[in-house]
DNA sequence: GAATGTACTGGACTGTGAGTCCAGTTGTTG
DNA sequence: CAACAACTGGACTCACAGTCCAGTACATTC
């Protein structure tokens, strides 16, 4: 029926949707290959285990992620010159696309693997690491960027800050889920907002 | 060999050892029985299933992390009776606190149970969101208190700032595991703790 | 001191899901 | 037409959750 190499494509759109619904271990490959109607030779011939599936779902969640971010911040930096009010404006970006994301957001995966830890092998807790020091890079590098025409209110770590960004998207995500309060992420990340308008101070 | 009801505890002290260090299904019940030095029946005998042992699990844990707030903010208001700054000082206390937990903080239980939904029952769901709804209301009314004699530099939601102690919690403890860098926790605690410095200011 | 209950042991058994192996089939490409 | 990629289908092993139950050691109650 299929055609080419798009089934494995289709396998990672279905097991997506149904991690993101009930989480990993809840996902068997019986009802992936079901869902897609492959048999499971099909699923193990694309991937070797399930440890292979959850890398190749991190590996595209990260991208869009990634993508997320450059577009986000790109487009507020081009609404606004000013390396903070385009932060500022990117955060508020940032919380709309989180509140307008359907059924939950795919940062559900990098908290999983992080709390399923022997269930994934070195390659996907490897992958996860690299992914939030990316973003650590890409925030602080913003930061820093700020700095250079801003005093700081308080002495802060810009690693940490840059941290920031991911933990409060991470742990807002946890109270999303845990409240089943559709907005709870956004919200905390206006409140992320409001402390970096309130961190940087124009140069005196 | 044992006594009596304590047998209870010493699989609620395995298992949780166990699962702080992998994750709550990548711990089988055989393993904690092996451990515990019991049978499988007397596993069964204390709890009808998994289920049942992440109930008590993180009712345990929400007991043991409502005293520990108990306590530092408590101790910290015996510091200081400014209820702005007995909240500066009980972040600062937390944040230590979070950093001297040897092998792994409990709250990975509030965040693994939230991303395994389909995993565990509506009983371990709704205690788990019940848990975050009395923190949520815990750290309002200090928010409120400091309200009543401070002014907020920037108009907050205070269920959210509420919940932003929680938030912070859970994803610096996301970061922490995921970037095996210890005191990732306590340092977004830190931060937590800047913006609540700058968030309130001397009423004028 | 017989009866009852609690806290188990030990073992057999079912079911589900992961993962392996492999022989065979279909469609595409050189 | 040969070779390869992308599968199918089925048989099999293993681990783990959960069930059922008969028996036992110990303590408490009548």
């Amino acid at each position: 029926m299929a055609g080419k190499a798009d089934t494995r494509a289709r396998i990672l759109d279905i097991a997506e949707a149904a991690v993101l619904e009930k989480g990993f271990e809840a996902t068997s490959i019986d009802e992936i290959v079901a869902s897609a109607g492959i048999s499971r030779g099909g699923f193990f011939y694309h991937f070797p285990d399930k440890n292979a599936l959850a890398r190749a779902m991190l590996e595209r969640y990260i991208a869009t992620e990634d993508k997320l971010y450059d577009d986000i911040f790109a487009r507020a930096r081009a609404l606004d010159d000013d390396p903070l009010h385009a932060m500022l404006i990117g955060l508020k970006m940032l919380a709309e696309a989180l509140e307008n994301m359907p059924q939950g957001h795919p940062g559900c995966v990098i908290a999983s693997t992080a709390y399923q830890d022997r269930l994934f092998d070195q390659g996907v807790r490897d992958l996860n690491r690299q992914a939030i020091l990316g973003w650590r890079a890409r925030f602080r590098a913003m930061f820093e960027e700020i700095e250079s025409s801003y005093d700081l209110r308080e002495t802060v770590d810009l690693d940490a800050l840059g941290d920031m960004v991911s933990s409060v998207v991470e742990g807002g995500l946890v109270l999303q889920r845990a409240l089943r309060e559709h907005n709870a992420a956004s919200q905390q990340i206006m409140l992320l907002r409001s402390y970096i308008k309130l961190l940087f101070a124009p140069r005196a």
